[in-house]
DNA sequence: TGAAATGGTACTAAATCAGTTCTATTATTA
DNA sequence: TAATAATAGAACTGATTTAGTACCATTTCA
């Protein structure tokens, strides 16, 4: 499994397109452009409108418009809007419910909830502006000068 | 669902727990120690001795050994040797087929690169050492002094 | 009035995950 | 030597989740 779900890469892919049509669109044109089934993309259109990323308008011309900053608009939101907070694992529930029965010697815990916070930190730092324009980040690694050395997928 | 599988989360209990007995211990121990399937547990282990984590001693006083030391050993290898090797998304495989359709044209393409490599950063960056030592610190985060905000789960 | 769009909800098929089951082999101990 | 406790390996199953459909209603425009 990916980690994000098709419902997260079509909605990345929806507001990329509307944002460089601000006259905006149709679920038909997306969907047409993309190669993408209609009413699962129609469906996720809806989710977004609902959750206040898109306005719509009905009828023969209707459509959705982009209507929140890319600036505005981390990763991290989309896929709570979408699907379910990001955690890192399963037991996490278990452990803010206190309900873990190892919770008061499980060896990795502390461990895992640093791991947790660097990956969340990332989904909430890297918003829709930086996956239109990855050049701008106003991510922390940026401000240190760090760049990561890029390879692996999307060459 | 988790970013984290059960398989790799237990994975993770297991490494801890043989790094704490040097000596070795076996699947009903650990089972019981963190009221885990035993079964399931047992898969796991054969698993991460078939990958060259553990060695492994039948019969009576049998059990599993970590050969492997704590600081050598990645999340991201573990997750490759239980499930998969991280991806971002599902179109990944697509585009290095060169199979995406939307390929040429794609407006996230660039952009969800760079947060596929930031995560995987973290996923290569990280090492069992780190999860049962989180205050050592091998990582590129803490050598700029960074220190992220730890809020969430796990507290 | 008909076509093209969204709104809302419920449904379904396929894939994946989590876990089980079974048989074989090895080693220790009584 | 027989019982027991462990791993080795493979196939199988049930539950959950994901991805995608289907349906009907409403709105808008030509």
């Amino acid at each position: 499994m990916s980690f994000f779900s098709r419902k997260m890469d079509y909605a990345l892919l929806v507001l990329s397109h509307l944002h460089g049509n601000p006259d905006g669109s149709s679920a038909r044109e997306i969907s047409a452009k993309f190669s993408i089934s209609r009413p699962f993309l129609a469906n996720i259109m809806k989710t977004l409108c609902h959750h206040g990323y898109l306005s719509s308008h009905r009828g023969v011309h209707g459509g959705y418009v982009l209507i929140r900053k890319p600036e505005d608009i981390a990763l991290a939101d989309i896929m709570q809007s979408l699907d379910e907070p990001f955690h890192l694992t399963d037991c996490s529930k278990d452990i803010e419910k206190q309900t873990c029965s190892a919770r008061t010697f499980c060896p990795i815990r502390t461990g895992m909830s640093g791991v947790h916070d660097r990956i969340r930190t990332i989904l909430k730092d890297v918003t829709l502006a930086e996956i239109l324009d990855p050049t701008i980040r106003p991510s922390i690694s940026l401000q240190f000068g760090l760049e990561l050395v890029s390879s692996g997928i999307h060459k």
